[in-house]
DNA sequence: GTGAAAGCGCTAACAG
DNA sequence: CTGTTAGCGCTTTCAC
């Protein structure tokens, strides 16, 4: 097979210097109509592309943008990475996916090799703890962080969720409905997005007189198994009436675990999801749950990515796009 | 800020020539230890990291993979994305996606923007069709076609699903059941995977004497609008009691329909539905469907990334992984 | 054990 | 309007 198409073969392709096809392909003035259509022709011809290393090198930036998620199987990250993709796709970036599973050393790996093809931008769900001033790696890219929030030593843009006000519609919700005994399944709070949800759900039990106990809380590192896992703990001893989620996939989880053991919702056990991911509206006779705006979400981080990449460059943001809770059949 | 630091910027610093770094960063024995000491311990401390543009250039390879999607908002989507994702990351494999929403024009962008950063190797679900040679995009790159198949005029390998037995299995349960007006919504006859599984459900009804009646199949480009739209079509007229799902999305946008509906399955209608994302457990006590060995299918993906990659080169293969008919309470 | 030169594909900055 | 040169970061080849 012939060898790759540069400017400089099409260049002895057709007699001229390389410059001048560099230049016919770059619609700059200086070229003879006939030169410019003669270049243009061979290089369709030819299947020409412009070598984006060659762009890299010559400090033109890569139009490559990093995404850092846990996992992509949990509908309101798969729901994001569509959209962001999707967006991407107009605005002729380059999305490379990297999951992190929520470790902070898979994190630290993307980011290095996000480094290594000089990305741009970076929208990642910081992992828990990043280690000793291994944020270095944060520097060369303009920074989103999504959903979560760590403390960074310089400027970075931030993407996040108010959902105080939503969980807190939920515990009214739930103590009027006569409840108790109302379990919180959530992130470590080490975790700024685990934090600030057990804050709202502590203080709106408090608000309502209702005292939190603690065998009634369960917060780990997110995920699907621990959802499981807590929701069925919750449901041993000193039981549970009603579930609060703090988390996409603990949600997911504990739903899981739920149907798994039959439980009627809110019959045996009253629930309140965290996402809406679309089968929720089915499952159950609906479940009901704080719903998040994914894709204003994902438009937003479009917008935002679309800034740093023209390189207006200190446009750094904290925005926070309001949650809502949305009552269906299950608490 | 500091500049980028490279190889040079640590040899001047040094006061070293920049092949020297160059060595000690790459483990060749020609160094002395204290050297590459030194160099080792200045690259660590300014967060060095090798340029892939430079590499690039140079015909190293960029360690890039592109993904080509119709969409990630399906669990099945979503799935392989992430079990490959995870691969990628052991490989240290940059994984890039792009969503085409099967519009050829969409893919032929998508190809194209691989093509500039120098992907290895595409793992693609080809979109109807790919206008006049314009599969020209594919020769610089390692073509995996999944789940669906376009005849390319280059070797290619293949990931498919060989559903045509679990489809019979569905047809002949439904026949079973007492059904005679079984409906069929699938993806356009275009795709290689809608021809296949039309065909597995025409052969499973004359297998069993019955007709396929043309007023009770639906084919068209697939996606979750289109699985509403015939899903609702098919409960006009010549109603039909059953249906069978060919296609993820077509499958999730029919189900969605029925739950709208209210019908209960299989009382008003015998659902059988294409893919197994967790939920369909659990809807409605259960979704019968035909279910994916996604797993395994992300798994071999990246195993022939991996040969591709590695160079081995020639191993073009296609490899079938077999459906399965799962019934639940649906059907 | 170390270094200098060359070249990968491209464009800005100068010649002509 | 067109061509030459230089240099982006890196490694291979060939000196020393």
């Amino acid at each position: 097979m012939s060898d790759r198409v540069t400017i400089k073969s099409i260049a002895r392709d057709l007699g001229i210097s390389h410059m001048t096809v560099s230049r016919a392909l770059s619609n700059h003035p200086n070229v003879s109509e006939e030169t410019r259509r003669a270049v243009l022709a061979r290089a369709e011809e030819l299947g020409y592309v412009r070598s984006a290393a060659a762009k890299a090198m010559r400090g033109d930036g890569t139009r490559i943008v990093g995404l850092l998620l846990p996992t992509l199987v949990n509908e309101f990250y798969a729901r994001f990475a569509d959209t962001l993709a999707a967006a991407c796709e107009e605005k002729a970036l380059h999305l490379i996916i990297h999951l992190t599973n929520d470790e902070p050393q898979k994190e630290r790996q993307a980011l290095l090799r996000l480094r290594e093809v000089q990305a741009g931008a970076v929208i990642m769900v910081p992992a828990p703890a990043a280690g000793e001033g291994e944020d270095r790696n944060l520097r060369s890219l303009r920074v989103v962080q999504f959903i979560r929030q760590r403390p960074l030593e310089f400027p970075a843009s931030a993407l996040l969720i108010g959902d105080g006000p939503a969980i807190e519609d939920a515990v009214n919700h739930l103590v009027a409905a006569g409840h108790s005994k109302i379990g919180y399944i959530g992130a470590d709070p080490v975790l700024s997005s685990g934090r600030g949800r057990l804050a709202a759900f502590t203080e709106a039990m408090e608000g309502k007189g209702k005292t939190v106990a603690a065998e009634l809380v369960r917060t780990a590192p997110p995920s699907f198994e621990m959802g499981c896992r807590s929701l069925v703990s919750l449901l041993e001893g000193k039981r549970a009436t009603a579930v609060v989620c703090g988390g996409f996939e603990i949600s997911s989880g504990a739903l899981e675990a739920c149907l798994r053991q039959g439980l009627d919702m809110p019959g045996d056990m009253a629930f309140v999801g965290y996402g809406d991911p679309a089968h929720y509206a089915w499952i159950n006779g609906g479940i009901s749950t704080i719903s998040l705006p994914v894709n204003a979400l994902a438009r937003e981080a479009a917008a935002i990515l679309d800034r740093s990449m023209t390189g207006d460059g200190e446009g750094v943001a904290t925005i926070t796009f309001p949650a809502a809770f949305l009552k269906r059949r299950s608490a």
